[in-house]
This record gives C-alpha cells, structure tokens and sequence, in this order.
DNA sequence: TCTGGGGTCCTAGGACCC
DNA sequence: TCTGGGGTCCTAGGACCC
C-alpha cells in the first residue's frame, strides 16, 4: 500500500478574459467575453459579464442588446495568446511541484504530496503566478482527482477560501460535499444526474456513498470509479506524460445551410486541408478519415439527412492534396440521392482523421516509396502560410468565394508570439 | 444449419469534459 | 435546451476465427 498522496488542482480564473487583461488595464472590473472560433458565441465570461447574465455559450446574436447596453468588451479567441499564456504559468508550476499533468489550457494536477504547509505551498504558487504572469489561478487539494477538482470548486465559489481549499477535515468535507449538488461533480453529466436522481441521490455526499455496484448499474465503471475517489481512493494517475492523440477534428457549423454538392465539397476541402495542416504540425501521418455533413436537427420541419462515411488512407498521409482528394469523393459518395427532391440544408460539415501515427513510424512498402517532393511542398505550404497568414496558398477545392471563412472580428494582437502584431512605438 | 465455448477486432453510439 | 469545436473513454453488437 502506497502512502496517501496529496494532488493539487491549480486552475485559472476565466481564462481567455483573464489572458486578454493581461496586455490591457482598461479590461479591469468591466464585463469581457470571448468568443468562439466563429465568432458565434460566449465562451469565457468575465465575472462582471456572468453577473449581466451571460451564459456560457450564449450565441452572440442573441446577446448582442446587452452588450451594447453595459458596454461589454468584446473579443475573438486568440487560441495563439492563451496557448503561449498557458505554457508560461506550467513553468512557474514545474518550480513548485515534482510531477504535473497539464489537464487542459487552463487546468493542471500537480503532486503536492510530501509538502509540509501545502496551503503556504499553494499560496506561494498563486502569489507567483500572479506576480510573473499576470493571471489569477485558484487551487484546490485532496487525495484523489476528483476530490481535487471538488476543492477546486469550492475555492473557486468561495471567496472566503482565499483561493485555497484543502479537503482534509472530515467534518468540513462532509458538510461541504453534502452541499454540492450531484451535477457539480467531476464525470457528472446531465444524464447521469438524472438517471441518479431517480435513485434519490442529489449530492456529492449521497454519491460517495452509494453502494459501488449499484453505481456500476446506473453508469459503467466510470461512475464506480468516481464514487471510489470521493471516498478518498484514488483510481486516477497523474499523467505526466501527453499521451500520443488518437484523432483529430476539423468541423464546422455553416452560417447558411449548403444547398449543393459543389459548397459542401468546397467546405470540406477546407476542412481536410486544415486537417492536414494540423497533422504536420504535429508531426502524424492519419491512416483513416471520416467526413461528415448533416442537416439541422433541430428543423424536425425539414427534410433530415446524416452523412458519415469512412475511407483508408493508404499509403498512411499528412499530404494536404492527399486528404482533399479523399475527403471529396468520399463526399460524392455520401451525397444523398434524392437531394434534387429534397431540398436538404446542409449546417454543419467536418473531417475527422484516425489511426494517426508518428510520421517517423508510419509504416513504408516496396510500392509506395516516399515522395521527397511532396514533403517539401508541404513544407513550402506550411512556411508561406505561417508567414503571410492563413490561406496565403489553398487548394483550388478549396474554393475562392470563402463563404465558409471563419470570423475573427475581435482578435487582439498576438502579444508574446508575434512582433509585428505589436503597436510601433514612436 | 445448428450444436458449444471462447476469443479478437472493428464500428457506432452514448456520455462526458474543457 | 442549445448555442461551438475538439477531444476521450466505455459498451454493445456484428463479423469472423478456432
């Protein structure tokens, strides 16, 4: 038996708002959001914007009154920003713990066991990051994961906790998991919220201490397994090393329902070729991909059509002409019949590529010799668009008239990464 | 064609997360 | 309730094998 551990979730408040505040003192105390790659709705909220009442994911349109109203500041995902912030603030991590699993762009486990004062420790780490970076992080402590993210939570509700919440006293944690609602636990989804509550169980507590075979019935061994860590056994490694991705997506939700075959073809291209993009800059080379359209399933008024359809790329590729190409007969092949008939709108369309392996990995055959050549256009594809911006060079499946491009109205400058996004100073 | 038991692999779909 | 896009894991069921 190994002695129990102590992990620590460390993770930051609103954090694109937050990286955005950064670079700006006016984004101080007045309602921020951020919005999705489309630009199409909220995904990070300021405080000052939760307490207008806008809601994680409200679509922009629908906000629009309030945001003129308040004066809300509004700006577009800058995913280069936030990922360069986030790698930053995992440096000032590494210097406060031994092993770290960076969970998402802005939620880390870290290995607090073994810390003599973990909430000076954690107190230190926030003041630090505060201090370096810029950005205010909250971190909860427990035995396990799940009851780290639990910790969390609270800290994060709480001002009371200063940012600091260490799950250990019996008593505290038993009246505040005996107040949190089922739903706030970590693994807890809607369904399974209401599949539990029909069974009686509305808290954290009642869940921790539902008979494990029961949970097993009601969910899989997922839900077995939350209820052991709210009991305190952990059933979660940290996992300190990314493992290696087993797909990749590229989707997207069209403005207009497509109509014809050449729009959706012209789409998706778009798609694969971004697919392709994202591959090698990986480094993987996919051996399947999956395209995918569909109408709008919330129009039960309106003919419906789902359209998922499979193909083995062989030899195994990263090549943007490679997976255009499949992506659009596969397409073809996909495309409904009756669709003269029809009418069908189609909203939303994607590329999904499997199988990925490194590309040093992929396997080779007496028959499909590497192409230098192909390689180094890719290379010289990747380069000019890096350096003079996105669809610089394209496809001409991929189509001129950009209907599909995405929005990005509101981004700001790309403060650490780029310099001539940086104002001149005179 | 079914009788028995046991195994693998693949895919689709569901649920959840950020 | 879904709005967005990009992921993971688990289970069930079918195909196929010995």
């Amino acid at each position: 038996m190994s002695k129990p551990k102590l992990i620590a979730l460390s993770d930051s408040a609103n954090f694109y708002v937050s990286a955005e505040r950064i670079f700006d003192p006016t984004l101080a105390n007045v309602p921020v959001i951020v919005l999705s790659n489309n630009d199409g709705c909220a995904i990070a909220r300021s405080d000052e914007a939760k307490a207008l009442g806008i809601r994680m994911g409200a679509p922009v349109h629908l906000i629009r009154d309030k945001i003129e109203k308040h004066g809300v500041r509004v700006f577009s995902s800058n995913y280069t920003l936030y990922g360069d912030i986030s790698r930053r603030v995992v440096d000032v991590y590494r210097s406060f713990s031994p092993a770290i699993e960076i969970y998402s762009i802005d939620e880390s486990f870290l290995d607090f066991t073994g810390i003599p004062a973990p909430e000076a420790h954690a107190a230190e780490m926030i003041a630090t990051v505060r201090r370096r970076i810029g950005v205010p992080v909250r971190v909860g402590m427990a035995s396990t994961k799940t009851l780290a993210k639990v910790a969390n939570d609270l800290a994060k509700r709480n001002p009371i906790f200063g940012g600091v919440l260490h799950l250990t006293n019996a008593d505290l944690s038993q009246e505040l998991l005996s107040r949190m609602a089922v739903g706030d636990v970590w693994g807890i989804g809607r369904k399974t919220k209401e599949k539990l509550a029909r069974h009686g169980i509305l808290t954290a507590a009642d869940l921790r201490d539902m008979p494990l075979r029961q949970a097993r019935q009601i969910g899989t061994v997922v839900l077995e397994r939350t209820v052991l860590e709210l009991q305190g056994e952990a059933c979660m490694d940290l996992e300190e090393v990314e493992p290696q991705r087993k797909g990749m997506a590229v989707t997207r939700s069209a403005g207009t329902p497509m109509k014809d075959l050449d729009t959706l073809c012209e789409a998706i291209s778009a798609h694969a070729s971004r697919a392709a993009e994202k591959l090698r800059r990986h480094g993987l080379v996919a051996g399947h991909l999956t395209t995918l359209f569909h109408t709008n399933p919330h129009r039960q008024d309106r003919p419906q059509f789902n359209a998922s359809r499979t193909v083995t790329l062989q030899p195994m590729t990263n090549s943007t002409f490679d997976l255009v190409s499949a992506a659009k007969s596969s397409v073809r092949a996909a495309w409904p019949k009756d669709a003269d008939r029809k009418d069908y709108g189609f909203i939303k369309a994607g590329v999904i590529l499997g199988d990925l392996i490194a590309e040093e990995e992929k396997p080779q055959s007496l028959f499909d010799a590497p192409d230098p050549s192909t390689a180094r256009l890719m290379q010289a594809l990747d380069a000019v668009n890096d350096r003079f911006g996105k669809k610089t060079l394209m496809t001409a499946a991929e189509g001129v008239q950009r209907s599909g491009q995405a929005l990005a109205n509101h981004r700001s400058p790309r403060w650490t990464t780029r310099i001539s996004d940086l104002p001149v100073v005179r």
